[in-house]
DNA sequence: AATCAATCCCAAAGCGCTTTGAACGGCTTC
DNA sequence: GAAGCCGTTCAAAGCGCTTTGGGATTGATT
């Protein structure tokens, strides 16, 4: 059934080391030779056994990613199908496998220690980081080569990584509130403990103050950005004393949780409320129409995602390069969900 | 660096057989010298390599998922990510890694056939199967077990899928509107060549049919499930000469949208329209409240990836068996968006 | 004619594990 | 005391590939 070397080899008439050479691309075999075994390998449909073929080169040819599933936070995150779309279409060019684990958070360092030893994955992309994220050291003592989708702000160490300047997105989009006349502006943001959401925050509150303008701790949420939690959360600062008039959201998802309490208020969005949303350009929620539904600030995680494992496979394939880091900077979009503020 | 068994043997002053069969629990090993091998072991945080052992084995102890992404249609499935958890979670549990491919639709009989050829996975999943899917018949003939998360109605053969009773959920749902006097319905329907979204329109169109309504094609249409699709449809279907009272949705994504468009036009959720949508309950899409928000017919993808993974892991371990199938039921939960035909 | 370099090819070792077949002591059994 | 058996251990082969270290053959050079 399954075809081998050996087998393809002996039906060539030749041994399998000449065989293994034309099909690898080694000079030293007669081009005339080379032309015969990969036309005999394309008619037996043979495809070198991976396993193999790792455990003769030291290689794995594939790729680790770890989704910690927390018991509390039961979530998956949204982006992620996309960021693998983007990774994956990469690791295809390079033919690179990506292998997913799926991990109780508790066991996330037995998970990579294992990845590591089990010598399944040549490297290892990490998702989600925390502001002081344990991870980062863990790898660098395995000495796994890998890429971090964001950054561990207190990590201290050099490291490679790629990510969205978040504090300056959300730093201009506050601005432009700020310039719109907003003063009452809420900010509902990701999960507390993530870096990304750290980040946010920073650039909310310094554009805040540099325009002298008091941050409000009730207008601040930190949750894991579900359309229920955007809903709640505007609703609840929208029936408050001193609303906001505007809102600044870390997800799509949120905000069509924030755009639903808006309406049901009886306001507008855009003309009583003003809503900026972050925007990662996920394929099933595209900000889409000519004039885009929402002001966002944009960056695509799918882009994200390619970059990570393009980044991740030259690190694979010459692992003592220096670290490398990667700063994308998110467009500010107008839409139609921003105006001045109402008198 | 590396600890392996032959060094962990010398360390012991045992043979490799002997370790090698303590580690895998053989019974023919002392039970003093197991617990010497297991703590040394432990000790030096040795796991056995995962290409030498599947070399050795013939076993991969891996499940591949292949993901096309077409050119035209690039989007990825939002229910992804929750189907991942789902299986991952298993897969975990059974000591099996997952291997995703990302795949050009172009590339994708190649794919298959690679990943059977290279031996890198004992398995496969199938994801959206078309009605007449020819993916079945190809991995029949590869021989690598497989398991279908939907179906594939036209196939003719015998094979393992588990599958939500989609048209029996439609069905339940469009008769549900009807009971509550609706007459022009909308469905709101997947891509059309998926099999699942052919289902549905049958339980749609049996019910109608039961009950002598008409079906309207003015009052159907097929997309990719986004919000803005949703939101498009909708708006279209309101403002015709004979709009409709009532809408199916084939995703809670599509959903907000129709919601949306509902809205925008000065209408009431639920009073003025109802709106039935399917929910696949995303963890970050959550139909939450006491009272969910839709009116919904539910099943959890989550759950459908944790059986998929399940009877594929039976099924590596024992290839002979007979096919078999699952049928999930929906649920159908009454939430806020349904009411009464308005007069 | 002898040497050399270039070209093309091969046998065999090795990657880290499992598994077969056999060996070795110590016991019982006749 | 020989035979047989059980419990425990081992040496070595083999999984399918790459790669090292040559070995032929050829044509060109001395």
């Amino acid at each position: 059934m399954a075809m081998n070397l050996k087998e393809l080899s002996r039906s060539l008439g030749l041994s399998q080391t000449t065989v293994s050479r034309a099909l690898n691309g080694y000079p030293e075999v007669a081009e005339s030779t080379r032309q015969r075994v990969l036309q005999a390998a394309a008619a037996h449909n043979y495809r070198p056994n991976a396993r193999a073929k790792g455990l003769a080169t030291g290689r794995a040819m594939a790729v680790g990613h770890v989704i910690p599933v927390s018991s509390q936070h039961e979530m998956v995150n949204p982006i992620f199908s996309d960021f693998i779309a983007g990774a994956g279409e990469a690791y295809m060019r390079h033919g690179y496998d990506m292998v997913l684990s799926v991990v109780p958070d508790a066991r996330e360092e037995a998970a990579y220690r294992e990845l590591a030893m089990k010598g399944s994955v040549d490297g290892i992309i990490v998702h989600g980081p925390r502001e002081d994220d344990p991870r980062i050291a863990l790898l660098q003592e395995i000495g796994l080569p890998f890429v971090v989708h964001g950054r561990a702000s207190r990590s201290g160490t050099d490291y490679n990584w790629i990510d969205v300047n978040n504090r300056r997105a959300f730093q201009r989009a506050t601005e432009f509130l700020l310039d719109l006349g907003h003063r009452r502006i809420a900010l509902i943001n990701g999960l507390e403990s993530m870096d990304f959401a750290a980040r946010r925050l920073r650039g909310y509150t310094d554009a805040l103050s540099l325009r002298g303008v008091p941050v409000d701790p009730a207008l601040i949420r930190s949750d894991e950005m579900t359309e229920a939690y955007g809903h709640a959360s505007a609703r609840e600062i929208l029936g408050a004393d001193d609303p906001a008039t505007a809102f600044l959201s870390a997800s799509m998802i949120a905000s069509l949780g924030i755009r639903r309490a808006v309406e049901e208020a009886g306001l507008r969005l855009g003309r009583d409320v003003s809503v900026i949303t972050y925007d990662d350009e996920l394929s099933y929620l595209r900000n889409g129409g000519v004039v885009p539904t929402f002001t966002a600030t944009r960056s695509s995680v799918r882009l994200a995602g390619r970059l990570c494992a393009e980044r991740l496979i030259e690190l694979v394939q010459d692992p003592h390069q220096p670290a490398r880091q990667h700063l994308l900077e998110a467009e500010l979009t107008v839409g139609g969900s921003t105006g001045p503020v109402p008198q």
